[in-house]
DNA sequence: AGCGTCGCAGCAAGCGCTTTCTACTAGAGG
DNA sequence: CCTCTAGTAGAAAGCGCTTGCTGCGACGCT
């Protein structure tokens, strides 16, 4: 039925293994022959069964990057520039990596699984991007999962993620509390002092370290920070005009609103927009990641640029094996405060 | 080294023949049995080796999804919805599929090399999302190949992308032609007679369609077409600013810009703001797709809703064959006009 | 009591490939 | 002229799993 290596090396008139050989170049083969077996190759429309040589060759050209929301331009930023590296097809030349990119939606069920499948598929290296979740359970089950990865010689790297000690995974690191503190520490720059603030789900580390990074910037000014300008909700638009609404009910006087990143704060706009606020003159807003529309929002978004392209194609070589670790095996990325239209000096 | 099925069957004293079909669950076990074969799978840490059991069975639980661009949620959203039908971990029970996503970068070489690999890996099903390429030799080899994978027993799906004939492929097509009529009908509804035109990359499908709707709109009212008014880029916000500002070069006088998707529309609204045009006083704009950052912007944009998560599941469903085909396998989904803030009445 | 059945477990034959080891052919060197 | 050594190709032993078939008690039926 379906064209095996011994119906190409019969047509080519060698043995199988010299096929093989030819395919995997890794073996002295006479020009001659290989030509031939080529041909074969081609006249047969032979396509290599994966299964059964990673089965034999004991290792697999999979190489899985997990995402918490595909749909999230976040996400999908760093996971474009990690498969770039990862070569996948038209990367350089040679080692033919199949770069896959599993959705775990948040769940860590999800992520555990796709771990394990990733496991059973012998993959090559994995690389986990986002937030972790911080649940004690889960985080000892997902780091026992990668350090039985790393021990059966799977690479693992973690891009914008904490570092996962003891694991053998390599971790580059956002810095989601400085650049949360900096970017709070402008908009008391501007004269604001009572700031609200939009959180992410409770249980991701990101939302804590940016939070954390918020908090540490009011305490430096010695603002003294009310429990109600707190509200945690999903990474996304809508959570951020609910949550924006509900800032308001609690205290009309608020002159800002602190996203957990730019979606959010597109949805904070709105819900100001709506409830006939203008931005910067009657609230200013800020946003976290600076993603490609957060410069079109109307006013721009101020908020801190992450370099989620350059930290994926980083975690890709190192998944590779293409670039040295860093020392330690983990790395801090830094972000960059970028101040645009939506901050302002509040009003008198 | 490594804990393989012979292993556990040791430890649970059955044959490995016993473990596989527990594990398995195609085969009638006595409960007592399959207790003890899961205590010693547990204690042992047993993972299965995937390439060893596609080999053996001759099937794998891979499924492929192709994007063109992952770091645009247009396909993230597809992908997203796509990924949560196939199952993935935290589908329905039972069939576990790794549901991968692979990013073509639009490039007609990594869209080939990626179709190998899926078949290389005996794939269970293959989504295509997103436009085709219109470069007669690329389409025939894309054809072949999935007339190949079919005829492999791989279900391959097209989404949100036009039929693909004599290959055994299931296509849910946008209606880019009609949406994009109506859309421009609307404009001239509203009193436009001089509307300029980014397209997308010329070889696409999409952009091919999408333009056809546009120019049949503004035949059909009898509008004389400008060759200026036409510009081809990319799918992007980058693209979008800078042909905006060759349009205006072209013809101060147009008054409304309608954009290939609303990615562009957002970067000519940007460009149009910077030149001192207002929307849609001065200029309407309109993009298409609908994604969940348009309604964001302002003025919100006036665009074609595709129901792109709808879609997704569909797709997804059909993949895994819980959902008949449509009769023919081919199912046009229509998009929405949505009806926004950034277009207007002309000025006088 | 004898026989057909049924339920469950094991045997063993692969699945299609990689890779070690062996074998052979030429030249090269002595 | 013979031995050595490159350089190439082949034979064959698996890789770890699935599955058709066989085997064997236990049960129910006549």
């Amino acid at each position: 039925m379906t064209v095996t290596l011994a119906d190409v090396a019969a047509r080519a008139q060698v043995s199988p293994a010299t096929v093989s050989r030819v395919l995997n170049g890794n073996y002295p083969v006479a020009a001659s022959t290989r030509e031939r077996v080529l041909k074969a190759v081609d006249e047969l429309d032979y396509v290599l069964n994966g299964p059964a040589s990673a089965l034999a060759a004991a290792t697999s050209d999979l190489v899985g990057i997990l995402v918490n929301d595909i749909a999230d331009p976040f996400f999908g930023i760093m996971a474009s520039a990690i498969q770039a590296e990862i070569g996948g097809p038209g990367g350089r030349a040679g080692g033919e990596r199949l770069a896959v990119v599993c959705n775990t939606g948040g769940s860590p069920e999800r992520e555990l699984t796709y771990l394990t499948l990733l496991q059973r598929q012998r993959a090559a290296a994995v690389v986990l991007t986002g937030g972790a979740i911080e649940n004690q359970p889960h985080a000892a089950a997902v780091a026992a999962k990668l350090r039985r990865l790393t021990e059966a010689g799977t690479r693992v790297v973690l891009c914008g993620r904490p570092p996962a000690p003891d694991t053998g995974a390599v971790a580059l690191t956002f810095d989601n509390r400085g650049g949360g503190q900096r970017l709070t520490e402008h908009l008391i720059g501007l004269g604001h002092r009572r700031l609200g603030y939009i959180a992410g789900p409770e249980e991701r580390t990101t939302t804590r370290h940016r939070l954390e990074g918020h908090r540490a910037a009011l305490a430096t000014a010695g603002i003294e920070e009310d429990p109600r300008w707190t509200v945690h909700g999903r990474y996304d638009r809508q959570a951020g005009y609910e949550a924006t609404l509900e800032l308001l009910r609690r205290d009309p006087s608020l002159t800002a609103v602190v996203a957990a990143n730019d979606s959010v704060a597109l949805g904070a706009a709105a819900a100001l927009r709506e409830s006939g606020l203008r931005i910067p003159e009657d609230v200013s807003v800020a946003g976290f990641d600076d993603l490609p529309f957060s410069v079109d929002a109307v006013p721009a978004l101020t908020t801190v640029r992450l370099p989620l392209g350059e930290a994926g194609s980083r975690a890709g070589r190192i998944a590779m094996g293409r670039e040295e670790p860093p020392p330690g095996g983990i790395a801090t990325v830094g972000g960059e405060l970028m101040v645009r239209g939506s901050s302002g000096v509040p009003r008198a």
